[in-house]
DNA sequence: ATCCTGACTTACCAGTAGGTAAGCATCAAG
DNA sequence: CTTGATGCTTACCTACTGGTAAGTCAGGAT
């Protein structure tokens, strides 16, 4: 039976769900060891315990993260049909993070990219390898059925959505005004629709 | 007569150089006093004689890039009369930065807001506003002159345009990949354009 | 020749960064 | 009732952070 310590449930979710928060809005090199640990009230040798350094740390949150984003894609692939319904879904999946006066977390990660450990590059470029490889079926569909019209290549377009819904967000955040996104999101989407 | 010191010309004007480097490409948290004393082969103090603290630094970095933006902005005013044209170059100044292997600084900023000083996030909100302002302007006399078509309020497609700029330089320096860039600021600028 | 000023350097400082070694409490299994 | 693992804490370390005080040294003005 897996031990869960003394504190309620998981400290190593705990963990990751504070970190997560500080890397959203902070930055990777926005936050320390010491910050995490003086939020969940406990010793930075408790978090060194489960995660064994801040490498390591980052590349677990990049990885549930993006785990999490493929199954709220999964999800949407269940629940809806057309093709512009789900680029509105997915556009309503950053609207989301940003309700929470957050930026996605492998945008921020964009930015940082060049002083992170390379196992958590790898990780990030996977994440939008991943939105990218979604994108683009739902657009193949999407043209071939007719509900969506743009010219050029699928993946293109994928590239473009990802950059400029990744991109508001970051500016809409510094303004502190949701509308922000909203209309830029909107006008991506509704640009693909067919007439 | 304003004395240049030891070194050939200007070393507030190279430090800005180095730091503005170094920030565009690891972030203002990423980078310290220490790494761009020894860039330029001179003490930390003497960073300090120039800039008093880092925020002023900071401050004084997105001054003068701002200042620089506006320039460049002002000479595209000059130089190219017609709106598409206009935002096929205001595209081009971002790719200009990108070919440097550097991501916008204000972009880069915008990432970190939460956590820089008050005056810097002053600094870094003005610098969009007058993006915005310049873009309006644009496509209001665009739309006027029916070189440009499109639907909602122009200060919507500006913020959009910006947004859309700054999120796919900053994946698309992840990858190494100018094309990435290319393609999306095309995409972007060419749906503008009057049929 | 002297003094002043601008442009630095040397030598510090306290605080924080990420990280580690060793110990201790709790519990489950033998 | 010991053993052993798990999940921590205490105490510490070194490197680096931004920042400062005091001194140096070249050149121009007086």
């Amino acid at each position: 039976m897996a031990m869960r310590g003394r504190r309620g449930g998981g400290t190593a979710t705990e963990i990751l769900d504070v970190t997560e928060r500080l890397v959203q809005t902070r930055g990777f090199n926005g936050f320390s060891y010491a910050d995490a640990a003086a939020e969940l009230a406990i010793t930075k040798a408790a978090l060194h315990y489960h995660f064994p350094g801040k490498a390591e740390l980052g590349e677990a949150l990049v990885v549930r993260y993006a785990a999490r984003f493929a199954a709220a894609l999964a999800q949407v692939d269940e629940e809806v049909a057309e093709a512009p319904r789900k680029l509105e879904a997915y556009a309503r999946l950053y609207l989301d993070v940003l309700r929470r006066d957050r930026v996605c977390l492998c945008g921020m990660l964009a930015a940082e990219y060049q002083t992170l450990p390379e196992t958590m590059q790898a990780a990030v470029s996977r994440f939008f390898d991943e939105n990218e490889a979604w994108l683009t079926a739902v657009l193949d569909d999407g043209r071939r059925a007719g509900t969506l019209a743009f010219a050029g290549s699928t993946s293109d377009v994928a590239r473009m959505i990802i950059g400029s819904l990744e991109g508001a967000m970051l500016v809409a955040r510094l303004y502190g005004d949701l509308g922000r996104f909203e209309a830029t999101a909107e006008r991506i989407v509704v640009g693909l629709a067919a007439p």
